[in-house]
DNA sequence: CTGAAAGCGCTTACAG
DNA sequence: CTGAAAGCGCTTACAG
């Protein structure tokens, strides 16, 4: 028999709304009777039941984290989890939990959002991008639910998101590598729809032109992120009669078959060519050689996400759309 | 002003209780009556409270997964999310929920597991091996909690457990590379105080016995796990004036230093000089040449830890250890 | 500073 | 087959 709010207050001689005062650290209760019951409480190891604290107060101290969760997704996607880890650090400190919803099964794409809206079982909700569209913004919009979506939406909308930089990134890596003293470098994409890749490119050409340095057409490929389409761009950057003394690689995948064309070639990194690219997969570390990497602290992104909806919370007209996160270079 | 079962109830011009037993198929409720009720919910577009009948019921149809989630932890172990993903899709096949809770922040380290029990705020508990010692164990089977924990948990207890079974993918490795016709079989471990790499290092040696192979002791190494001592090994053993026709790799890094071995001598794979590894990283498909995989489905292992754990909340009394989901081989 | 009482929105014996 | 009523364990105006 679980002990409850009665019990403590029996057996300290008090009412349960002063158990619950001094539970909730009302100051109008007197620092004997508060000590008192505080040992009361200890004695008998009481916990209030969360469930009827929840249903009194009409507010869940939970919070819901939308995302995909399909099989092999930690693989191919851990930078989500990693956010979600960041996200349930700020949470949990300040006594949130957090429940995952799966909207992978979803036959309705907005089927989980609107569920969780109705059902009341959380009190906001952190969406990741990738369950996201302009109908479910609205919903979301309509009804006021406080939410943080990860990720910019790609569409106008009055939701609240945050969201890295990719152009930022980009210029970072064209700062980063004139810095070191190189001018004339190479830009290896992925596809020109692909638009993280074109932010990349975007903020990458940018700083060039701004530092005077021009990036010919032959020295900007577009692929498809594969492996070997990759390693051959690289090979053909690099076999050309005038060949790049960097290349910014937009992904990681497009850094492998750039070492395959390093590698290949038997060209000495940093000295003949450098290379970079963007984010810490669990292989850049093995890659050989190694590229310089500008690195997303996404757990930092849930972090500050986590902490925008508490403040979403406090204060339901606040409008949140902002890049955040400064992306950071691993040499 | 959300609409409860009482504006139903006043709508359909019935009680509230028959609204509940209709919401909960109730089959004494006229079929007359019911039509009318679902009509009227549909018509309100009504969903029950769940924080209400979560309250009402004692019950929360909440589980909570508990691990530790550290910054970069999806990048260390994507095992344990993809885990939880398993979890949590049959979890929400039955309409629970999956709540986190991380453990990495404990000071005492049975702190997150007693409070959940004690707030109440879930029927049962699913628990990574990362967060498991015997005081909590004590605490969890005091209790009577319902939980699964995942992972063997390396000392007696009364807990339920399910596991994937080491020994038995050492067996698999050695079953396989057999019936490609090689004998001569060298083992490359990590650390001989290492659960993993003993439980595969048995297995394999088992199955080596039992088909007449004799595995000479210089045939198996210890290693600390890095890619450089790894490769070392791997150099000793394939220019030794015996070299073995095959290698098992422990574990990932181990196959990365055998591949970088493999790649200094020159050698064709599989002609000359056959490897296999365990578990499918995400860059274990970037590994050139190819080791063979012994692969377990942890998403699977997810899966089976979600109904056991359903299990046991309709039969608290089961009592569950377990070895679970198959190896595979991905050649 | 403290307590009696209403209320949160359901479920579930029980009576009819 | 249906409904009145108690109960789940807290919180919170309100009165004193």
């Amino acid at each position: 028999m679980p002990i409850t709010i009665g019990d403590v207050a029996r057996e300290a001689g008090v009412s349960t709304s002063t158990v619950s005062k001094v539970l909730n650290n009302w100051k109008t209760i007197s620092p004997a009777t508060a000590e008192r019951v505080q040992e009361t409480i200890r004695k008998l190891n009481y916990t209030p039941n969360s469930r009827a604290v929840s249903f009194a107060r009409q507010t869940t101290q939970n919070i819901v984290y939308l995302t995909s969760l399909s099989k092999d997704e930690a693989y191919h996607n851990p930078h989500m989890f990693d956010i979600m880890c960041g996200v349930n650090k700020v949470l949990s400190e300040s006594n949130y939990s957090l429940t995952l919803v799966d909207t992978s099964t979803d036959t309705d794409k907005g089927e989980s959002v609107a569920k969780v809206m109705s059902k009341k079982c959380a009190d906001g909700m952190i969406i990741h991008g990738s369950a996201i569209n302009k109908e479910i913004a609205d919903l979301i919009t309509k009804q006021q639910f406080p939410h943080i979506l990860i990720g910019h939406p790609g569409f106008d909308t009055q939701l609240c998101w945050v969201d890295t930089n990719h152009a930022l990134a980009g210029q970072t890596a064209a700062e980063y590598l004139i810095s070191c003293g190189y001018g004339d470098i190479a830009f290896i994409g992925g596809r020109q729809t692909d638009y993280i890749s074109t932010q990349r490119l975007k903020g990458f050409l940018g700083t060039m032109h701004q530092y005077g340095y021009l990036v010919a057409a032959d020295k900007i490929c577009y692929t498809d992120s594969g492996i070997e389409e990759s390693c051959q761009a690289a090979l053909a950057l690099l076999q050309s009669n005038k060949p790049p003394r960097a290349i910014v690689c937009e992904n990681n995948t497009i850094a492998l078959g750039t070492v395959k064309a390093i590698e290949k070639l038997s060209l000495k990194v940093p000295e003949e060519i450098a290379f970079l690219t963007f984010d810490l997969y669990p292989y850049t570390k093995i890659l050989d050689p190694k590229p310089v990497v500008i690195d997303i602290n996404v757990y930092d992104m849930g972090i500050q996400a986590g902490n925008m909806l508490l403040r979403k919370l406090e204060n339901p007209s606040l409008q949140i759309q902002t890049y955040t996160t400064l992306p950071v270079i691993c040499a």
